[in-house]
RNA sequence: GGAGAGAUGGGUGAGUGGCUGAAACCAGCAGUUUGCUAAACUGCCGUACGGGUAACUGUACCGGGGGUUCGAAUCCCCCUCUCUCCGCCA
């Protein structure tokens, strides 16, 4: 979320760039600033009682000490009026307190300033495109029918199972899962990221520290006994690890990987581009996350696309970066880079990676500072992109690199498959 | 699931109503001493929100919330979490 101290300071800029996020903030930073001036107005008020309160009090102390038992109740009934003037101020500052609250957590991250205006996923910017675009041979399948041909994934076994959205990876296929897995791994720990293993079930604290909360709550499968909630992605337990965290500048950038499960309800997405990998409520994916000093978020964000741009490549595939408008972007993101490859047989473009700086938005409410040496601690920047989603990357293969004889296992997966084309 | 114990600053840990934002020790930082290292000694060493150009200063915070009291880390109530033992179990 944005800094008190910076709408105050900054109505006009916020309500600007918001504009290019398609947000007309107007009202909100309107009501936001009127109700930050009366909090800090009122406790001015409460703490000039309370110093008096702690004054009397200790007065009272020193008097019942020396018993002067007739001075101490003077100083004590003094305290009445005070006390009440006090409970009503606190009263008022709590209500204005928790409104504030309510507004700030309304108003979107600011893009940056190089986000393309825009409306739709149509104005998005095509930064860059790369590898060939293969031609397929007559009677060539969508990954749908090739997962089934050669028996690597059973999508009606996970709708017996759970249902639909819970496939059933099977042989080959689910060792192509396990191969993708451990190379997008081993690939992250050679560029310096951390490996960790997180919970795939959180708590509403972390929940809301990475803004899944509270606007995105039917996104998340929640666990109503223990009221727990499973990962929509692994950024939410990693960038957690850093909540409440003050981390010396000298350690920046920390860079974390770390692969999981993702589970999503998709609510309201049905219908529409949902067939076969395209959209599933369980799947796997390999995220790096990033904290960054301020000063060099962007810098972090360039190298990160530059390893997600080496994954694609190294896998053989087909891809285009963009940089996503305004009207495209997440509340949270101040620039992202979308990822895309191509799908031969469906013969569209596939989302498989976003990457994101999201500068101080998810660090504020993390509280994820960091400290340079001899000053105040400073709110840090974080960022973070799928390196890579394991689902439309196996529909683009099982695509792509379809042949008549079988389909063909990119090289650099070879080691991992133990074989090199998936035949029948 | 049953029984018990606990939650204090970066760590260990003291503190049962007032001069305690919190002893002591460890770690850390700065300095003195020293041929180097080590040791010893001295000082510093929490965060947030306000006010102030600033020096500085007010308030709050001892798991969270409420209560008693002139005054709460300390007493009372509720909640959460952690640990130990037993049971069950990968």
């Amino acid at each position: 979320m944005l800094s008190l101290k910076f709408i105050q300071d900054n109505p006009e800029f916020v309500i600007e760039r918001l504009a290019v996020k398609q947000f007309d903030a107007r009202e909100i930073v309107g009501k936001v600033i009127a109700n930050y001036e009366r909090r800090n107005q009122t406790q001015i008020e409460i703490d000039s009682l309370k110093s008096s309160m702690n004054k009397i009090s200790k007065e009272v102390g020193l008097l019942l000490r020396d018993k002067k038992t007739v001075e101490a109740e003077e100083a004590k009934a003094k305290t009445i009026e005070l006390k009440e003037s006090i409970k009503k101020f606190e009263s008022v500052f709590t209500a204005i307190d928790e409104e504030l609250a309510q507004l700030q957590v309304l108003l979107p991250n600011l893009p940056s300033s190089i986000v393309p205006e825009g409306k739709t996923p149509e104005d998005n910017v095509i930064v860059e495109t790369g590898g060939e675009i293969p031609s397929l041979y007559e009677g060539a399948k969508p990954h749908w029918d090739l997962a089934a041909q050669y028996d690597l994934i059973d999508f009606e076994l996970g709708v017996k199972i759970t249902g639909a959205g819970f496939p059933v990876y099977k042989g080959l296929g689910a060792r192509l899962q396990r191969a993708l897995v451990n190379f997008f791994l081993d690939q992250a720990r050679e560029n310096g990221y951390l490996e960790v293993q997180p919970p795939y079930v959180v708590n509403e604290a972390s929940a809301y520290g990475t803004g899944q909360l509270p606007d995105k709550e039917g996104q998340m499968y929640h666990c109503n006994l223990d009221d727990l909630y499973l990962i929509p992605t692994a950024e939410v337990p990693v960038t957690n690890i850093f909540r409440d965290v003050i981390v010396d500048a000298k350690d920046l950038p920390i860079k974390t990987t770390a692969y999981s499960a993702c589970f999503r309800r998709e609510a309201g997405s049905y219908g529409k581009d949902v067939r076969g990998l395209n959209r599933l409520h369980q799947f796997d994916k390999v995220e790096i996350v990033r904290i960054s000093h301020p000063d060099k978020s962007y810098e972090s964000l360039d190298e990160m696309v530059a390893y997600v741009k080496s994954l694609v490549q190294k896998l053989g595939l087909p891809f285009r970066i963009l940089r996503l408008c305004g009207g495209d972007m997440s509340f949270t993101s101040a620039l992202t880079y979308d990822f895309e490859v191509w799908s031969a047989a469906q013969e569209r473009w596939l989302e498989v990676s976003s990457v994101s700086n999201f500068e101080s938005f998810q660090a504020n409410r993390l509280k994820l500072r960091y400290r340079e040496e001899g000053s105040k601690p400073q709110i840090a920047h974080t960022l973070n992109g799928s390196a890579l989603a394991l689902p439309r990357i196996v529909a683009a293969i099982l695509e792509n690199y379809q042949t008549p004889e079988g389909i063909r296992i990119p090289e650099i997966l070879t080691p991992y498959m133990g074989c090199e084309i998936i035949r029948n």
